[in-house]
DNA sequence: AAACTAGGTTACTTAATAGTTACTAGGATA
DNA sequence: TATCCTAGTAACTATTAAGTAACCTAGTTT
């Protein structure tokens, strides 16, 4: 949390699942944990610079955990921290949704 | 649904509440129709051509209602279609885990 | 000794998103 | 008759997000 001052509280949410990437990322994330070149593979159209870029700005948000295993080539691997936890019901929902409308129930 | 073809389903949901505004516009909605000038109020950041673009957006892909008065000054509200309906829980829990946040819970 | 590996970073370019200003309609009000 | 009102639109500019390509590390395999 930083500008902490909103019109209306889902601007809270918004700050940290907003944007092109973020919740497709959590998405695979809510299930198991992932490496990097897992989410990669997983979300083929995004770049190795996107992907960094929100995968950091979800731990400095508190979203998510990074493990770096100490060996060579390098081993890094992503999984929801306990706050993330908290978006589970948020990112399930809107899965469900999403499955609703692509079966014309929506 | 226009792409159709998704590699998540979630990228459904993101196709039509995704970027920075449809989610904030549609949590007033959820609430009460409102009008243009209502909304713009509501939310003070957005420019009246980003309202008109994202409510256009919002009624092409069937989430909101546009309802014209025929009257001069012009009067349009706007509220949430059936379809739009079905996106309540979605907007609900999403409100809800913003407020968590706000209050440290998250 | 060269090449390969995973998980990045950097500098640069391009595309998408958003903002600004001016303008419109046409009846109601001063 | 001049001005106000709401809900826009159009043309143009600025800002921000995203993509591209090259490079880095340092142990392991060929």
């Amino acid at each position: 949390m930083k500008g902490n001052h909103y019109n209306i509280p889902v601007e809270a949410t918004l700050e940290v699942i907003g944007g092109k990437w973020k919740v497709l990322i959590l998405c695979h994330l809510k299930n198991k944990k992932m490496r990097f070149s897992e989410l990669q593979k997983s979300i083929p159209q995004i770049t190795k610079k996107m992907l960094t870029q929100q995968l950091r700005e979800l731990e400095n948000d508190g979203i998510i955990n990074r493990y770096v295993y100490q060996q060579v080539p390098p081993k890094v691997e992503y999984s929801l921290s306990d706050i993330g936890e908290t978006l589970r019901e948020v990112l399930d929902i809107m899965c469900a949704w999403g499955e609703k409308r692509i079966n014309n129930q929506a």
